[in-house]
DNA sequence: TTGCTCCTCACGTCACGTGAGGTGGC
DNA sequence: TTGCTCCTCACGTCACGTGAGGTGGC
């Protein structure tokens, strides 16, 4: 896939995609060549739709991001050790242990914001209904 | 109150105050002449936080935020007109349909993201899941 | 008088948008 | 060959952050 491919993808622009690459945040698959174009898997289709996502569902800011992207790539190493085999049993869990961290604690960002629109809810469904009551009270007269 | 005063009360800074005057998202309740402390009503707190809210939760711009804030205004302005029983019913009618509108259109995009939180929230917590019955299997062993 | 908060520039930053001018693949 | 998409600068923009230097109220 080239670079507008993943764009339209995403829902994002092509610019997007290459600010992400110049802050570290994304890679691009192979190696590449001043002037070459940029080649993308679906894999990493995946990766900006993440990141398009926690960004603004959540709020977190790139730098915040990156922090956590670079905890999963060093995850996703760590499992293929594993599936070949050669793992310290004590090593996987602490890595399994700090996943369960991070996904935790988005799942608290994630609760917190649902709270708060809810709350946003509410009050927005309270102003409608004052707004209906009042459009029928000039109804009637 | 002072900018100070407001910024705690809303959570944000005084900068952010003295940007939304800036692009005219907000008035400061008096007539200031340069150099003079900004002062504040409790309105403006509410203000504050109804923009920071929006902002936050919804994503929407400082921009469609001042269209938004300019037709609550006028609306504003309407009512008072209506309370001193100087008011055309059909303008009226027109201003509370308008209204109504504006909170249909917020309520909907309360809906999308609660939509879009609930998704992530699935995800995190299959994750989640997934996480936990490893560390599991790694404790049987 | 001493702190503290306020004021106005004004430059810096983050996350891109938007051309300008040029090259590469179906 | 003609479009279309890609490339790399590089400046612009939005929503503020962050001092610099100075003034005002308890």
């Amino acid at each position: 896939m080239r670079i507008g491919d993943v764009a339209r993808a995403t829902g994002t622009t092509t610019r997007t995609i290459r600010y992400y690459e110049e802050i570290g945040l994304l890679t691009g698959s192979a190696v590449r060549r001043a002037g070459e174009h940029r080649l993308y898997s679906e894999v990493d289709v995946d990766r900006v739709r993440e990141i398009v996502r926690l960004k603004e569902l959540l709020g977190v800011t790139l730098d915040e991001l990156k922090q956590l992207v670079e905890a999963e790539d060093a995850r996703a190493v760590l499992r293929e050790e594993w599936e070949r085999g050669v793992e310290d049993p004590e090593r996987r869990r602490r890595i399994l242990e700090e996943a369960a961290g991070h996904v935790d604690r988005q799942l608290e960002l994630v609760r917190r914001r649902q709270a708060e629109l809810a709350r946003l809810e509410e009050d927005l469904s309270a102003r409608r209904a004052r707004n209906r009551r009042r459009l029928r009270e000039l109804g009637d007269e």
